[in-house]
This record gives C-alpha cells, sequence and structure tokens, in this order.
DNA sequence: TCGGTGATGTCATAGTCTGACATCACCGAG
DNA sequence: CTCGGTGATGTCAGACTATGACATCACCGA
C-alpha cells in the first residue's frame, strides 16, 4: 500500500459528477470535490486542469483510441462511413461500461453553458481525429469529414434518444439502430 | 450631456475585442478592459454576464433578428431552406457592418477552447432560432431543423473561406456564393 | 544504505465573479 | 422651482478558480 490511496484521479473525476449531479455543477466547489476525494485542491489541479475538465476524463486516450477503431476498420475493408460508424460504436461500448457516469454526465452537461460548450469542443476533436484516421487510410479529405460528421450525427440522435426515452435499450443498441437508418437514407 | 460618457457597453466590447486581439484573450484582464473603457470593473460586469460575452455581444437580439429574417423569408413564399438561408444572408450582412470586428473575432476566437465552445454554443442557438421560426410557419420540424443546420453549414464553410483567403470578397458575398453552392447540391 | 523520483501537501497570489450599499445627475410631479 | 424617484455607476468585501514556488516523504534502484 503506498503512502495515498491509490487512484486519487478516478476518485476525483468520480466525485466532481456526483456532487455536480447532486448540487449542480456551479455550486460545487473544488474544495469540495478534492475533500470528498480526499486529497488537496492543489492535487485536484494537478489531475485535471480545470473543473470541467474532471467530468470529461481522459481526453486525448479517447481520442487516440477512436482513431484506431477507425483506422483499423479501414484496413479491414469497411466502407468510409462504416469505419466512422465503428468510431461512434466503440465511444457507445466505452459509456456502456460506466452506464452511471453517461447518465449522470448526460444530464448534467446539458444544463450548464460552459459544459454544454466544451462536450461541443469534445466532439469537434472526435470528428477531426476520426476523420484524420480516415484520411491516413487514403480517404479524401472531403469524404473523411462528412463521414466523421455524419457518425457524429448518429451519435448525437441516439444519444437524444437514449436519455428521453430510457426503455431499457443500452446506449450501444439505440447507436447501432441510428447507424441503420442512416445507412438507409 | 449625462454624467458619464455614453455607450459605455459599446466601448467595454470594443475595449474586449482589441485588447484581445492584441495581447491575448487569456492575458488580458476585466480590470483592463474596463480601464480602457473608462469605467469600473463592476461596472463591466453589469453590462456582461461574464468575460467572454463581452466578445458575444447581443446576443439574444441578434436571435430574434434572425428569427424574423426566417418567419419574413417564408411568408414571402420562400423554401425552408431558402428561408434558412436568408437568415444566414442576414448574419453575414450584420457582421460586414463592423468587418474590423468580424475580422478581430475570427482570429481571436478559435484560438482559444473557452471562446470557442462558447461559439458553438451561439451557433446552436442560432440554429435553434431559426427552426424555431420555420416550424412557427408550418414547416415540420425535422425539415426545419435540417435546413438550419445546413444554413448553419453554409456559415461555417463560408468565414472559413473568407479568413483563409482575403481575396477582397466580403463575407456577404462568400456566403451567397456558398448558398449558392449548396442550393446546386 | 542512500540518493533520486514522484505524488502529494502547504503557502501565497493574481484574477474572476457576485452581493450589498453608496452616490449623484437627470427628470417628471407638484 | 423644488423635491423625490430612477438608473447607471462607484466602492467595498468576499467566495471561488487557477497557478507558481517550495516542502515533504514513501518507495525504489544502485
Amino acid at each position: 500500500m503506498g503512502r495515498w490511496e491509490p487512484n486519487a484521479r478516478g476518485r476525483l473525476a468520480r466525485a466532481a459528477l456526483v456532487l455536480s449531479a447532486e448540487h449542480g455543477y456551479e455550486s460545487t466547489t473544488v474544495a469540495e470535490i478534492a475533500a470528498a476525494a480526499g486529497v488537496t485542491e492543489r492535487t485536484f489541479y494537478r489531475h485535471f486542469t480545470d473543473k470541467a475538465d474532471a467530468l470529461f476524463p481522459d481526453h486525448d486516450v479517447l481520442l487516440e483510441r477512436l482513431a484506431d477503431v477507425a483506422r483499423q476498420a479501414a484496413d479491414d475493408g469497411a466502407s468510409v462511413l462504416d469505419a466512422a460508424l465503428a468510431a461512434i460504436g466503440d465511444l457507445a461500448t466505452m459509456a456502456a461500461a460506466e452506464p452511471e457516469r453517461a447518465a449522470l454526465s448526460a444530464r448534467v452537461v446539458p444544463t450548464v453553458p460552459a459544459l454544454a460548450g466544451r462536450e461541443l469542443v469534445r466532439q469537434r476533436a472526435i470528428a477531426d481525429a476520426v476523420s484524420g484516421a480516415l484520411t491516413e487510410r487514403g480517404v479524401r479529405a472531403r469524404e473523411a469529414r462528412l463521414a466523421a460528421e455524419t457518425a457524429l450525427g448518429v451519435w448525437r440522435v441516439a444519444v437524444a434518444e437514449w436519455v428521453d426515452a430510457p426503455d431499457g435499450r443500452t446506449l450501444p443498441e439505440v447507436v447501432a439502430a441510428a447507424a441503420e437508418a442512416v445507412r438507409a437514407l
């Protein structure tokens, strides 16, 4: 056992989300989050660039992973659109691994302008990562961007459906259905 | 002549943009902006909700105006897409009325994540306002949203072209050309 | 055994944003 | 003409965010 409890970062991210869902993002202070995680405020800022960052953890790792999935799909002979959709499917899989987190996040983020803005920036980063990966595999830039944008549209639609009508379907299922609908266009 | 110089709000917005373009958004303080405008820091916060707000002034007025344009175009018998494009054309016209501001803004905003996020939120608000206006005129929700999104896509493409290649064309001209290209699809 | 390393704590401080209260030119009622 | 209301601003205090500088100390390899 180390000098401190391990995984301070994970505890901080979780505390940030739980407290934000409970009392609202803006009225929970970084000091409270840090205290809930058993560390100092200063330590919070060693793990996250700012308060909002704690609600969007592992940004860079995520982008690299999605790019990998898109590249792999492209190598496996998937169409451009299907490769982009594969990346979004993987995004759904990751979200499904922490359904509670996904649900809380989907409920908290849209209600706070600062977080909504950050989510949109995140989505653009995902679009850039996926379209960049496809471009590496020889897809023309315009086509790659369109595929990425379309896949992201699928993501937005699916998430909206998933939170509005919790009919028991998992997020990956909803995403798959939405992806099927797009392919049918 | 009043007790204070008139139009403090305008002076603040201008100072915020000029100083941000000069020294960077994050390194210009609200105190500096207020001083440049000849008022107190507290007064700044009476005119704008936060620092970023000063770079996106008159948000609500803008939304109402764009909705009006879309409604008017719809009443004049324009197609759904053309009505949405009319609103975006009006947006370009307003930007062209202050070309210096538009150019500075286009240069500063994308480089600061917080501002980029806010710009994306603003664009979504515009999309909602325009599609809402069209819905009021009997357009089906899905069609209205698609038209608004398409028009906003035209805006993004046109702005990108305009800043990248300052070939002398005005923003409304570039927007008109992009709109024409979309209609041709 | 010992020095380096890495994660954390402590302290200080600039900057953001808000609430509460004070000021005072202007303006309309009488 | 005077007076009280109004609205925009100033002043002050304080909570909160974020960052730099330095201290601490368990762990780990030489």
